[in-house]
Order: C-alpha cells, then sequence, then structure tokens
RNA sequence: GGCGGGAUACCCGAGAGGCCAAAGGGAGCAGACUGUAAAUCUGCCGGGCGACGCCCUACGGAGGUUCGAAUCCUUCUCCCGCCA
C-alpha cells in the first residue's frame, strides 16, 4: 500500500504545525491534493533558505499531488512583517518582474511546470486589479483587527512600529489562499513556521467565505546546530543559481555541515530512502565525511541536475582528496609571461575570488592563511613566480576549506 | 496633548567633548589540534589602498555650537514608560 504524503513529510521532519492533521491525511489517501506555497522574489535567485519549502512540494509532486508555486509579485509589493522587527525595504514594480522571472525558472528546475505537473502563478494577477471597496467589503470585514494583533508574527513589530501596508499583508496572503481554492480547488497551504498566522488567516477566510475546509501546514524553521540560521556563509547566501554560486561551492557548503546536522539534512534535503539515511548516520567520527560526500551530492544533484553533481564532487575529490579529475576543480589560468614578471600574492588570491579584496588577503596571510603549493605567505606583496610551478600549475589555499587551482598558459 | 527615558557596527550591549572605527559578549573568518566536523585555546573582526601609514564611510534623520562631537544644543522620525 502506498505511503501517505503527510507520513511522508512527517517523518522526513517537515511537520512543524498542522491545522488538520487527521483530515490532512485523509486528504492525501483519497485525492490529488493541489497545494501551494508562496515564495518571496525579494532575489533574483532563491538561496537554500528556501530548500525546504522547495522539497516539500518535490515530495507532493513524487506522490502524485499538485503543487502550485506562488511566487508573489503582488504580495511583494507590500512585503511581509511576519518575523521581521523592520520594515522591509519596499521593491519596485521592475525589480520584481525580474526577480519573478529569475525565481519562476529556478522553481521550475525542481518542479518541471513544463509538464503540466505543477504551476507557478503569480498573485499580482488577482491583487493588482482590485477594487479597495470592494475589497473591505468582501474579504476585510472577514477579519479581526483584535485577533490579528494577537498573533505572534504582529506582536514583535507591536514594539518597532508596523504600518497599515504591511498590516494588510495578511489579509492579502489569505486571499491568494481563497483566489487558488476558487480557481484550482487548492486545498492545502504550506509554507515557513513564520508564516503559521497567515496561512491560518486564509484557511479562515476559505471557510467563512466558502464554507470549505482548507488546510495549513508549516514547516520547521531550519537553523544549523549552530544556531545560525540556513543558507548563509560568510561570502553570502547559498545561492540556488549556479551563476550566483557554482555547483562546485555548493556542494562545498553541504561536504561542510556540521556533524550534528547531517541525518536532519539527509532527511529533508535528499531523497534517499530512510533506511539508508539511518545507516549512513549511524557512522561516527571521521566515516560520517562519507555521509556528508552523499549529501552534497545528493543535494548538488536535486539544484544542478545529474552531471553537475559529478563534476562538482570530482573536483572536490581533486582539490582535497587527491584521486578526481583536476580539471574540474576551479581553475584560472595565467600567462606565462605574466607569471615570469612575477604576481603578487594578494593580487591573484583576489583574482581567483579566494579573497574579496586586496586587504582581506593582506589580513589572511598575517594570520598564516594562505599558500602556494606548500608555501606559506607572509605578506600581500610576496611574488608568485615560475619557480611556483610544479608540472605547468599549482595550488592556492586559502585556509582549510578553500582551494584553486593555477594553470599556466604556454603563449 | 504633557512629562520622562531611549535609538550605537551583522545581533546584543558599554561609552556621556579629544586617548573612539567605538569596551564586552555572541555570530563570522583564520591559526593550532582534528576529519574540509565539533569542543578548546589563540589571532582577526566597518571598508579601500603596493599599507606599521594614508583615504573613505559610520553611533536614528537634518541642522548648529566647538580648534575638535557618538557624546553639548535645536529640530524631525520612531520606540518605551508615566500622566491626561
Amino acid at each position: 500500500m502506498k505511503k501517505n504524503c503527510y507520513d511522508i513529510l512527517n517523518e522526513r521532519g517537515f511537520v512543524r504545525q498542522c491545522t488538520a492533521e487527521a483530515e490532512v491525511r485523509e486528504l492525501f489517501a483519497k485525492e490529488t491534493v493541489t497545494a501551494y506555497i508562496g515564495f518571496d522574489p525579494t532575489a533574483r535567485s532563491l538561496h537554500a533558505g528556501s530548500l525546504v519549502p522547495i522539497m516539500g512540494l518535490m515530495h507532493l509532486q513524487r506522490e502524485g499531488h499538485r503543487p502550485i508555486a506562488l511566487v508573489g509579485g503582488g504580495t511583494g509589493l507590500i512585503g511581509d512583517p511576519s518575523g521581521r522587527t523592520e520594515q522591509r525595504q519596499l521593491l519596485t514594480r521592475e525589480t520584481l518582474r525580474e526577480n519573478f522571472n529569475g525565481v519562476r525558472s529556478q522553481l521550475g528546475r525542481f518542479l518541471g511546470f513544463d509538464e503540466g505537473r505543477a504551476v507557478a502563478v503569480d498573485n499580482s494577477e488577482w491583487l493588482e486589479p482590485l477594487n479597495y471597496v470592494d475589497f473591505l467589503r468582501d474579504i476585510g470585514r472577514h477579519f479581526s483587527v483584535n485577533r490579528m494583533l494577537s498573533f505572534e508574527s504582529y506582536r514583535q513589530r507591536m514594539e518597532k512600529g508596523l504600518s497599515f501596508l504591511e498590516f494588510n499583508y495578511q489579509l492579502c496572503q489569505a486571499y491568494d489562499f481563497l483566489v487558488l481554492y476558487q480557481r484550482t480547488g487548492c486545498r492545502l497551504q504550506m509554507g515557513g513556521d513564520d508564516q503559521w498566522g497567515n496561512i491560518v488567516a486564509g484557511v479562515d477566510l476559505v471557510r467563512r467565505v466558502e464554507g470549505a475546509e482548507v488546510f495549513g501546514l508549516t514547516f520547521p524553521l531550519l537553523t544549523t546546530a549552530t544556531g545560525a540560521k540556513m543558507g548563509k556563509t560568510a561570502s553570502g547566501a547559498v545561492w540556488l543559481d549556479g551563476d550566483l554560486l557554482s555547483p562546485y561551492d555548493y556542494y562545498q557548503y553541504w561536504v561542510n555541515v556540521d556533524d550534528r546536522d547531517v541525518a536532519r539534512f539527509l532527511r529533508m534535503f535528499t531523497f534517499l530512502p530512510l533506511a539508508q539515511i539511518d545507516e549512513l548516520s549511524a557512522l561516527e567520527g571521521a566515516e560520517l565525511r562519507h555521509a556528508k560526500d552523499i549529501l552534497a551530492f545528493e543535494a548538488t544533484r536535486i539544484c544542478h541536475g545529474d552531471e553537475a553533481a559529478q563534476t562538482a564532487r570530482d573536483g572536490a575529490k581533486a582539490a582535497f582528496g587527491g584521486d578526481g579529475d583536476l580539471n574540474n576543480m576551479p581553475t584560472t589560468s595565467v600567462s606565462r609571461v605574466r607569471l615570469a614578471a612575477g604576481i603578487r600574492a594578494a593580487e591573484l588570491f583576489v583574482e581567483t575570488g579566494l579573497c574579496r579584496s586586496n586587504g582581506e588577503a593582506v589580513k589572511a596571510f598575517r594570520s598564516g592563511a594562505g599558500w602556494i603549493g606548500d608555501r606559506q605567505l607572509k605578506d600581500h606583496t610576496d611574488l608568485v613566480t615560475l619557480s611556483d610551478l610544479a608540472g605547468g600549475e599549482f595550488l592556492l589555499r586559502m585556509g582549510k576549506k578553500r582551494r584553486h587551482r593555477i594553470i599556466v598558459d604556454i603563449d
């Protein structure tokens, strides 16, 4: 017998809160469920923080249900105050347009909109034409301000101030649910736990307007074992867009996760069977690195495809383990002439992206983080020359984790 | 509407005219130890620069006083108390 989709989500750690657990299970058991999650087009690309909802939708799709990814072009004009202590910076329509396109096509890589198995919608389609007075009379009358203010998401903002604009965000999101219910029969909204208030508001609205029962489910807000938010590193967000963050670096992000996060991440960010995950998670000490390798490979595969994942893994092996193909690790070529003249080390580190600026290189070298092959750099003016070459190339190392290969152009 | 308190870097939070790019903690980065992990100890920690110095930007916003302002004054915005 087929496993219930709710149970799958639950055992993989996706369920934080659910408006009606038993009913949702029943729903999944008896019909093809249309469910939606909203994504904010606040940037051109999503980052690892959005992976939880994305995986949530993918699970639904794999079980034969129909996911809707709502990219909030309309609500993006307002800005969700949930979990924020400051007002969000308002985005222009043009920016939102660009971001929408980026996010949409990105989600398509995970969900495959072209096959009609999943749908992407933009709520500006129905939010923008709204008539204010009509909206207040039809939708606004169902909302109790007293109740809204009691929500945790608003309470935080009661201290710093909350504009009327933002206060309306919840109405818009609730209205989204109503529209999707009416148009597509969408019965379930999912989202991060910070969305609980907005989701419940939607569930209420559909009941009041349509007398229908719809459901809400939230995912836990993931933090790493050290308490940091998912998807952030020193060099910025862990983008899902390969142009913003290469598959190699994406792979590295997962290889470097904390031991304590491995089991949880395997469950949430791969589709491996739980039995296999249990085996991998049982590994101890250095052996656990094997589990991280699989985590990184699977995660990269889901995001960037099979081929890119293979290449990234191979490049990582070349850079750290030895037996991979050096051509698959990040490589930059410099001309022989330039090298003969001597290149300042800092310059080379900046050029390869190992350091963001000269100043960063100075600090890094001072603390002993910079290496060329086996030579430790002391000063940013240290020169890199032909004598550093070994077989026409050499390796730059920035700390323990970042490596970059330099090859020489013959001409 | 009145009175009082407050806003400091990624976050928390000291500083009350020059010694302030601003104590301390957290986060982050790096070194040592390891396993590309954690914990621990140590260093760095606004940004830029051919760099023991120089140049930008910053103590809520805008002005002012002063040789000199995160610090004093005026005003605006927003928070928090108390009174109406």
